[in-house]
DNA sequence: GTTTAAATTAAACAATTGTTTAATTTTGTG
DNA sequence: CACAAAATTAAACAATTGTTTAATTTAAAC
């Protein structure tokens, strides 16, 4: 799908609010007020609101695929460096947009709207299938011990960033870390992350349990 | 606070439908039919909608601390083991108030009503405390390691957790596990998790990295 | 410059929302 | 039983919701 430029001011606004306030606890006035639109135009631009939700999805998800797979296809590099430019694009994305990030969390709970359900597991299976095929270039070339649970590792790693992105106001004060500058904190969670994330990776890939 | 047979009726019955629906995709009159009750009796038991959710909140948080200290304050134990009794009830009690969980994890991303959060800060302060109690004692007998990152360590263990639980349906799917039945995969999905939390939990404690 | 399509607007719509009211029924106490 | 308090009910409420309509303005094409 290719969205106008209009269409795109109003899917951004949209995401604020819907992150902000939740997708109901969001109306199409507050959206139209402020972007300074009319009511009518998400109707007439999308269909429904419904709908504006699920053109959300798809703006977000075009261009997941081609960036990873271009760090896998990359020679030159062993198995276990390719993981930790993984997790650094991973935790890159979901920093910038995470916004979409909240969305996605609070609508992957409900299993109300089909279109949704289906945006998000084809998300999820592209995740899957292209550290899988990592996976198994590792432990092919001896990099990688055998029997690990890829969609367990999948868990905990998009498991704990989410977390960390939708409760950052409570990870902030209870590390005590209030004193920071929005700048900074947001720098301690992307380093903290990383190291946290490459460490426990390298570890499920690697030790025996 | 102590709730009547009647207002733990209404919980119960908000609790499911919030988890399933979501806060603002519940009506009160969802609530009333499903529980064959009169519309008026939220607002006449617990004041209003918003209050039933903060009630819901109360009764679900208030048995949480004494459990864990219990578990914590035992003798005879080194303190991993006690780390790993402290995994396996944790998975206990959120494969036990699933719903619960579900509706936390989607209210702690907005930032709403500073009633839920303060309870949602609260809950998460006392499992935090409890756990570096237990983490300061392993390394004062030298069992763990110094420089741990408690609150990135709880991120991981909750964040986990909540992710397989939010998102069963796509795990599920993800790990070709459509042929089990509800029971088996729930015994996989506890039995899984609790592995890899203790395996990543006792790395993170011992290991250098 | 005229014509046609696209974009925008204000207004109205029916439905649903949370909450309150006032009347009625049920329960518990003496 | 009589009385008071608690519980329950149906009805009404004002506000808000997503969506549609028909009219108007703007932009593009010829």
């Amino acid at each position: 799908m290719n969205y106008s430029d209009k269409q795109l001011q109003i899917i951004e606004i949209a995401e604020t609010l819907f992150a902000e306030n939740g997708f109901h606890g969001t109306s199409i006035r507050d959206i139209a007020e402020k972007g300074n639109i009319n009511i009518a135009m998400v109707s007439y631009y999308f269909g429904s609101k419904e709908k504006l939700l699920e053109a959300i999805f798809e703006f977000r998800g075009e261009k997941t695929k081609l960036k990873l797979e271009s760090i896998v296809q990359k020679s030159g590099l062993k198995a276990m460096e390719k993981i930790d430019l993984l997790i650094d694009h991973y935790i890159e994305k979901i920093m910038m947009s995470q916004n979409f990030h909240k969305i996605m969390v609070r609508e992957q709970v409900l299993n109300n709207s089909i279109p949704i359900s289906d945006l998000i597991l084809a998300l999820k299976r592209i995740n899957l299938d292209i550290i899988s095929k990592l996976i198994v270039e590792g432990q092919e070339n001896g990099e990688f011990k055998k029997d690990i649970h890829i969609p367990m590792m999948m868990t905990i790693m998009v498991g704990t960033a989410n977390n960390l992105i939708t409760s950052k106001q409570y990870y902030r004060e209870l590390s005590n870390l209030q004193a920071l500058s929005e700048e900074d904190f947001h720098d301690h969670i992307k380093s903290t992350l990383s190291t946290h994330l490459k460490f426990l990776i390298k570890t499920m890939l690697t030790n025996e349990f």
